[in-house]
DNA sequence: CGAACCATTGACCACCTTCAATGCGAGTGG
DNA sequence: CCACTCGCATTGAAGGTGGTCAATGGTTCG
């Protein structure tokens, strides 16, 4: 979620650009700002904001996951998506937080507070445009989850999931066959709307049919990414 | 949907300030320019846009309701959401729309090209943050019918929808214990998630708890409210 | 090494969907 | 004006998908 609208290249694959603190001039691009901004570890299951905060500062994922979910009063969870490196987390125009964001594992971000945003969108058009492109792209994101939940059977969510990884892993330029899942069965549950157990069960059936491998839980390696196509677009029924 | 964030006060309500046609000066803000646009007539069941199609204009509905959904390979379909006077549709950053618009019955819109829409954003700043905090709008109603179709029972998506046009009929300043509903109960199916036999069923449920009326499929008389907001959070199970 | 957390699996059942028939209302043409 | 028709809504019966409850197994971390 929001990849690329604002995020350069990941700093993990710039290690010889070396931070430079004291000589530097002046910040002048958001990115400028973040690159300087010092990273904040976050534990996992550490939240970095929930519902209801102020709106301070804007977040960048440098490394972890971070999942963003709504809560009802009883307790019933929606995840919204989870923001990976190089993805931005708490944008959005209003003066609370309208989600809650917690860390899936040990995570690293960087924060540059609304404020200097703000300053910065004011003396450059085109960063105002960045930000609307980033938010539009959640939209977008939030759209597809909804044919997702709102129509698709439990398979078809689960293979949609999958694919999504893949698609994300191999805009990154790894391995794609090879997902490292940093979430629980739950989270990618609430994320799916369905239970625990189901995600489970369906990713059991997706082993029993050669369609993927699941040597470790969390780890997903795809076999039949076409079979995971036709799945996930309803073409064969599981 | 997006009702607000950059709407001013609807035209209806302002019948003494007749459009000045001829003498005008130049259109400066983009209430200005949509004031001076035609009206355009579109007729039940057409299509303002569908996805895909080039993003030419930035439309404001001025009469009626427009639904806006998404379909599968197969027909499937999520509404993800409807449309009011007011609210303005063809928001988005990409070059091509990324869903469809249809209106639920007879309706009139005005629109403004979105090259007139760069251009006045950039010579005022202040539109540029109307227009991103009208997408964020979008994007927060976007994530509400996620919790409400990832995490809600039937009974729960209709008391949920069904209180969101009781307080979308109050901002107006309407009668809000009667509501008519724009749309078919396919719609509301397809936006809730749910069969139209569930809805029509679940309709009938309320009718029959005496929680709402229904002299007409679709004029919603709401007789206790509380009961709805009840059902609507699970703390009753209808 | 133990404990806590997470994932898996099974049995049962509830809710919603599917399929089908009927009812209702608006628009049209005779 | 009425009959006809079509689209939409309602209602019923049956079945399936996914949820709930419960027990077991595995992994990681202190």
């Amino acid at each position: 979620m929001l990849s690329h609208a604002l995020s350069s290249t990941p700093s993990l694959l710039l290690p010889l650009a070396h931070t430079k603190h004291c000589e530097a001039p002046a910040p002048r691009t958001l990115h400028e700002h973040f690159s300087r901004a010092p990273t904040r570890a976050i534990a996992a299951k550490e939240h970095v904001f929930t519902e209801g905060d102020p709106r301070f500062h804007l977040y960048r994922v440098e490394v972890g996951a971070i999942c963003l979910y709504k809560v009802m009063p009883d307790g019933r969870r929606q995840v919204l998506g989870f923001a990976y490196p190089g993805d931005l987390i708490g944008l959005g125009a209003c003066d609370d937080h309208q989600c809650n964001a917690q860390a899936t594992k040990r995570s690293q971000l960087r924060s540059v507070p609304w404020s200097t945003v703000q300053r910065l969108a004011r003396q450059d058009p085109a960063l105002g445009l960045k930000l609307y492109e980033a938010i539009s792209q959640e939209l977008a994101a939030a759209h597809d989850l909804l044919l997702t939940t709102g129509q698709r059977s439990a398979a078809e969510r689960v293979a949609t999931f999958l694919l999504a990884m893949v698609r994300r892993s191999r805009r990154n330029g790894q391995d794609a066959t090879v997902i490292d899942l940093p979430m629980t069965r739950a989270d990618i549950g609430d994320f799916l709307g369905l239970t625990i157990e189901t995600v489970s069960r369906t990713f059991t059936k997706l082993r029993q049919l050669a369609i993927i491998d699941l040597a470790q839980s969390a780890r997903v390696r795809v076999l039949d990414i076409e079979a995971l196509e036709g799945l996930a677009q309803g073409d064969v029924d599981l």
